[in-house]
DNA sequence: CTAACGTTGGCATGGTGACGCAAGTATTCC
DNA sequence: GGAATACTTGCGTCACCATGCCAACGTTAG
């Protein structure tokens, strides 16, 4: 006998098969950003995310460049790329650009990504439709 | 004049500077995840994520492979990618695999990072150290 | 005006990953 | 046993991107 991971519960809910549930559109796909995930993806960049966000203040480029053995001109990448991903917002002032890391904006839409899928409800498999019985479906 | 985008409040802590910050280690550096945020960072699979979070069943690799015009294989190696990251559980039963969706798990694993990006409290200026005075500071 | 400063942009390089194809493996059915 | 099914894996290609170096640009100070 198989190991069964997978809890079946009374299967009150049919739950539709993979081809209807990616087409039908639902508020998550919309909540998936892949810039905004591009942009935490990478650890040199969350880290210099992270020191923003627990300098809470605006640094500049220079100084966010003396922290890390990071070249220059990365840094600079690195810190206009959260910019575009609405991760940071920037003020140029002078010959000095200042970037102040916008955690509320970020941790706000984490939130609604994850109220987005636990609005789908928990998976509790269905399989009356008889596309796809996992463990020991009648079809 | 320059368009004053970073409010600055009374400065009540001084927050750190960014060599600081950059070395301090905060619960949120152990909650970005490289290989959770790479695995969201893909359109295609996050495509594939959506569909297996709506349908609220096991699918298999060929149920999935069904929906979208990718190649065979680079759907079964996406949920591979997925479930290595955590974002998928899946079960092997006889010559079928059955993935389902951990959104219970990736819904707290973003509230936990949205929790502790916001226990770093909001971003509001300080720079009574000298180190950085974005707009006007006295220093 | 000149020099120094802070940042941006081009360039070459190396690594990673997405992609499709095709071959291979494991399991089930006849 | 052999064939069909379901999936995995190896390979070659291509695009993207992180990295560092260096030149160029705009701004400020002298």
């Amino acid at each position: 006998m198989v190991t069964q991971v997978f809890q079946r519960s009374g299967a009150a809910e049919p739950g539709p098969t993979p081809k209807q549930a990616y087409r039908r559109r639902a508020r998550l796909d919309r909540l998936f950003d892949p810039e905004l995930m591009k942009a935490l993806a990478e650890p040199n960049r969350t880290s210099l995310l992270s020191c923003l966000l627990k300098c809470r203040r605006p640094c500049s480029v220079t100084e966010v460049a003396a922290c890390c053995a990071l070249d220059f001109s990365m840094v600079a990448r690195h810190l206009q790329t959260m910019a575009k991903a609405g991760l940071l917002r920037c003020e140029k002032q002078g010959r000095t650009v200042w970037y102040a890391a916008d955690g509320a904006a970020l941790s706000s839409k984490l939130r609604a990504l994850a109220d987005a899928i636990d609005e789908l409800g928990p998976e509790d498999g269905c399989c009356d439709a008889g596309s796809c019985p996992p463990t020991g479906g009648s079809a």
